[in-house]
DNA sequence: ATCCTACATTGGACATTGTCTAAGTCAAGA
DNA sequence: TCTTGACTTAGACAATGTCCAATGTAGGAT
């Protein structure tokens, strides 16, 4: 995601130092932040970045399919910035670490004709859930 | 589920006019209501039954298995009676209908064991999202 | 049948997450 | 450099969920 910045300005994207920081804190492959984190951390580049914004920011960059919204639980959504290659996750349920995941087979051919009910289907998420190694070493 | 408040007083569940009014409510195959629309539903019954006890009554049912907590937005959890069948879900992208659905194969079995990174996996939902028919006429 | 008491319920304050708006600020083209 | 429409901001508001102290009650014990 190193030329988000380019391809942003391509599509007419108004470059700002706040929407800079934003996605400077979204780089990274592994990284599934919730919208407070990246506030948390844009603070640290820009203290004057608002929380508006941030949640403008994010929101613009899901639209754009720069970035994907997560909710694993019922809690705070979280973006990922690894739009670009299909996977799914992988959750811990004991301390909430994701981990993106890459399936065998597409998901979609799993879900039979008669069980779409007429429905255009076009998306599936997969989640697996389980302790992660540090988790389940816990209560070994 | 007809026999669900028996199970629960085997269990040493105490049952009162509330528990037994959000039982009632849930009490049905293709309910996928969110907490709020339960108390909703069982005001209509029990008049003076608070937020605080249906949210305490479904947080139990779930703890014991007996109803699945459902979050496919990031908006409010819905609660699933059909805890015992496995099943997954079909959501429609615009009006939210949810549709329990059954899979071939397992999806556990699409996540290879270098995938895995060393959790202990024990659980996968698989989600499918689309147009549902009426929507899908809408726009047509 | 009545009493006890541990457990359930209640209302309302509080917490978390997210949205909206009016006023001020600024990036970028002319 | 100037202008202007888009961006940012603070803070009010909304939606969902949690917590607590006071009160009520189901169901076993008597």
């Amino acid at each position: 995601m190193s030329d988000l910045l380019e391809r942003l300005r391509g599509r007419g994207w108004r470059l700002t130092a706040q929407r800079r920081v934003v996605a400077e804190v979204l780089d990274g492959d592994h990284v599934h932040y919730t919208a407070d984190e990246v506030h948390a951390l844009a603070t640290e580049r820009l203290p004057e970045i608002s929380r508006a914004t941030v949640y403008n920011t994010l929101g613009e960059l899901v639209s754009l399919g720069e970035v994907l919204e997560v909710s694993t639980d019922g809690r705070a959504k979280r973006y990922d910035p690894n739009a670009h290659h299909d996977h799914q996750h992988l959750v811990c349920s004991r301390c909430g670490t994701i981990r993106d995941v890459h399936l065998q087979g597409d998901p979609l051919s799993a879900l039979p004709e008669p069980e779409r009910y007429g429905f255009e289907v076009s998306e599936v998420t997969v989640t697996y859930r389980g302790l992660c190694p540090t988790c389940s070493g816990h209560h070994a």
